[in-house]
DNA sequence: TGCTTTTCGTACGATTCCGCACGATAGTAA
DNA sequence: TTACTATCGTGCGGAATCGTACGAAAAGCA
């Protein structure tokens, strides 16, 4: 808790949340079991005991990847259906944000969570809990979002919208194209509110 | 294409069907990056240049289970959404099978190519590629369901339909029962068919 | 009874991956 | 200046993975 002054021995000559963007995209590109450390060894541009004393093993270096996409979802969630306006505005703000997430880089498309995580997790509980973490997490700001526009059966609404964030993440990262995921979310949305 | 009059050689001494229903199994739990080919050797009682020469590498193979899952879906399709009755019922059904299936054995939660095939998707070409075929399928499937039925908007509620179906698959492979699974299902065939 | 064809199973070499040990380096504290 | 601490980077040994070559086995064909 002492980051003000200057720890003892050798500082770090990197930045470790830089670093962890390129375990992220790494890890988003390739997903968990495709990777080696030694990929995210040069990825990151330090070497490869450095980079375990740093994080810790694979899993560990996934999992704070996890938790860096995580607080950006969080960000994005805030962002769009915390903000003002009417219900169908602030959806349609959500998913145009997540669409654009989804097709910004050819090399990551769809949700890093959504599209690499469910691949290890039967295998791996500390993923599983928290794959299950996050969709519970983002079930939560959709029902609260609905809740609060006074909508009934909001729990439902909810689930069937954390459903087409789902299929948009999934879709995308079949190749779909930016546009024809605008048009389900449009649809979605409409028979969501309706 | 002459399989009733006995080939030279040697005859095969395991059934290759029972074998890439053994390869399908342990790429449905593990993915495919996370198995090797010692693994799949094991699963199947066979080694593995046996099972090169059988099948090819791991990428063939993981492309025949894939085709293997792909047949018993299509078969699913068509005892739920091409049976008789309304289409509320059949959309029922056809949720309750893929629910079954997602949640029968433990090993094995969620969809074999929702849950698996993203991971890989950006990396390897041909996985995306059928993945995208598989996500088509699914779509023209419901789509005709719904145009027979005469419903209006039905390209919309097919996409939302194969959504909520995906969504089904991630939320099954994270540990959800089926109870809340049937429930989600529920509301959501209520709102597709409003 | 040989000859051919296809499969089976063991074995080997090459490559990749991972954990860890070791000394070197760059700072702080006395 | 000297001691201490934490990071950096190279390097090594073991394990795992993959492809393939080679002989043995089991069938059909002459």
């Amino acid at each position: 808790m002492e980051n003000l002054s200057r720890r003892r021995g050798r500082p770090r000559s990197f930045d470790p949340d830089a670093a962890l963007a390129a375990v992220q995209r790494h890890f988003w590109a390739h997903g968990f079991a495709a990777t080696a450390l030694d990929d995210l060894a040069t990825a990151t541009g330090l070497n490869r005991p450095n980079l375990a004393a740093a994080f810790g093993d694979k899993q560990a270096l996934y999992l704070a990847a996890m938790g860096r996409y995580r607080a950006s979802l969080q960000a994005g969630i805030a962002a769009t259906l915390a903000a003002p306006g009417p219900l169908a505005t602030r959806l349609l703000g959500f998913y145009a944000a997540a669409i654009a997430l989804y097709t910004a880089d050819a090399a990551t498309p769809g949700c890093f969570i959504v599209c690499t995580a469910p691949a290890d997790a039967p295998r791996l509980p500390a993923i599983r809990a928290a794959l299950a973490e996050v969709l519970a997490e983002v079930d939560a700001a959709l029902l609260a979002c609905f809740t609060a526009a006074g909508q009934a059966d909001a729990a439902a609404r909810a689930g069937l919208a954390g459903a087409l964030l789902h299929s948009l993440a999934v879709r995308a990262r079949a190749g779909a194209d930016a546009a024809s995921l605008q048009a389900l979310a449009a649809v979605g949305v409409e028979r969501l509110v309706a």
